[in-house]
DNA sequence: GTTATCCCTCCAATATAATGGATTTTTATG
DNA sequence: CATAAAAATCCATTATATTGGAGGGATAAC
C-alpha cells in the first residue's frame, strides 16, 4: 500500500539519525521514551509505522519537534527562491493609509504568514478574528502603535514586541506620525 | 497508557477544526485522503492515535504540515506577552560589527527563531550548519547584503528576501554600507 | 578459546489501529 | 410533524503496531 519513498522511510532514516547523534543505544532510548527497544528497531528499519502517541514520545525523548522528524527535507537544494522588491505581494491600503508587503511565501500560509506593514500618521488597521489558536507577534520598526486585542489593548514604542491573541477582533493604530512594523501572523 | 490531555485529544480537536474550516464531511475526507470516514471519526474523538502514514494522508489532503495538525497552541488569553526594546534580548557582535536582537519568545526556540540584524558596513555574520531542515527566510530592511549558502550565493538588494536552506554553512555579508535585515529561522 | 557484555534483530502473543457496512443522529424540506 | 438526505457514530472483522523475551553477532578481557 505504501509508496517508493514513503513517509514511513523518512522516519526511520531520521529517527536513526537523530539517535545516533545523540549517541543513544536503542536499550537507553528505550528507556528514555517508554517505548521499547524492539519497538525503535522496527521503526528504524522502516517496518513499523509508530502511532502519534508514540512518535510523541519518541520526540518528547530526544528532544526536537515534530517538523525535525517528519517533514520533507528533500530541497536539499540550497538556495530556494529569491523574491525581488518589487516582486514581493503588496496590499495598497485596507480603507486607510497602510501598506502591507507580504514576506512569508504563498506555500506557507496558514501556517506561518510574515508581514511588513507601514502606517501614514493615525493610521489603524482593523481584523475580524481568525482561526481559534491563531496569535500574532507584532514588533515595532519604526515610530510608535497602539495595539487591541479582544478588550486589552497596549502602546507600543520603537523597538517594542507584542504577542497577543488573533482569534478574536483586534486592531493595530499608528499614534502620531508614520510607523512601520513587522507582523508575524501563526495559524491564520 | 495516556495522561489527561495527551497528544491525542489534542490531534482530535485540531483535525476536526481544520476539517470543518474546509467544510469537508467525513466522506469526502475519506475520499480526498484515503482514510476511511469511520477511522476519521474516531480519531476526531479522541479513540484512535493514527499511525504516522495515515497521518501523512491527512496532511496531505487538508494541506497543511504536521505542525500544523499537533504542535502545541494552548493558552486562550488575549495579550500575552510584551516585550520593550530595552528588554529585547542582544547579542552584541559575533566578532564583527553586528548587533542582533532576538525578537521571538524563547518558548519557540528550535520551532521558529525570528532576529532583527544590524550590520555595519562590511561586516558579515557567519553561521555553521543547523539542524537537518532548517531554513531560513530573510528580508532585507535597509542597505543590501550578499548571503551564501552551501556553494550558492545572491546578491539582494532593500527590500528583497531570499529563502535558503540552513544545513549547511551559510553567511551574511554587508555588501557596502551599513545594513538591517529580519531574519527567520525555521527548525534550527 | 571461553566468558562476558553490549547492541541489535527475530519471534510469538497481545493490544489497538483501520476498514466496510449497519445504525443512529442531525439537517433540511414539505 | 413526517419524511428524506446527509453526516456522524457504532459494531464486527481484519490488519498491524507494540511488547517481552529469545537468539545472534560483534567487541573486549582473561
Amino acid at each position: 500500500m505504501e509508496a517508493d519513498y514513503s513517509i514511513t522511510d523518512r522516519l526511520a532514516t531520521r529517527l536513526k539519525e537523530t539517535r545516533k547523534s545523540k549517541g543513544l543505544s536503542l536499550e537507553a532510548m528505550a528507556k528514555l521514551s517508554g517505548v521499547s527497544r524492539s519497538m525503535l528497531s522496527q521503526i528504524e528499519r522502516g517496518q513499523s509505522s509508530p502511532t502519534v502517541a508514540t512518535l510523541w514520545s519518541l520526540t518528547q525523548a530526544l528532544q526536537v519537534d515534530f517538523a525535525g522528524l517528519l517533514d520533507d527535507d528533500s530541497g536539499a537544494g540550497t538556495i530556494r527562491e529569491i523574491m525581488r522588491a518589487n516582486r514581493t505581494p503588496t496590499i495598497d491600503s485596507q480603507g486607510e493609509g497602510c501598506r502591507i508587503r507580504i514576506l512569508s511565501p504563498p506555500g506557507q500560509a496558514g501556517q506561518l504568514e510574515v508581514y511588513d506593514i507601514r502606517f501614514t500618521s493615525g493610521a489603524s488597521l482593523i481584523s475580524e478574528p481568525h482561526r481559534q489558536g491563531c496569535h500574532e507577534d507584532l514588533t515595532v520598526l519604526e515610530g510608535a502603535l497602539e495595539v487591541t486585542s479582544g478588550d486589552e489593548s497596549a502602546q507600543l514604542a520603537e523597538g517594542d514586541t507584542l504577542r497577543y491573541a488573533a482569534d478574536c477582533t483586534h486592531a493595530i493604530r499608528a499614534v502620531g506620525a508614520p510607523a512601520r512594523a513587522l507582523l508575524i501572523v501563526h495559524n491564520s
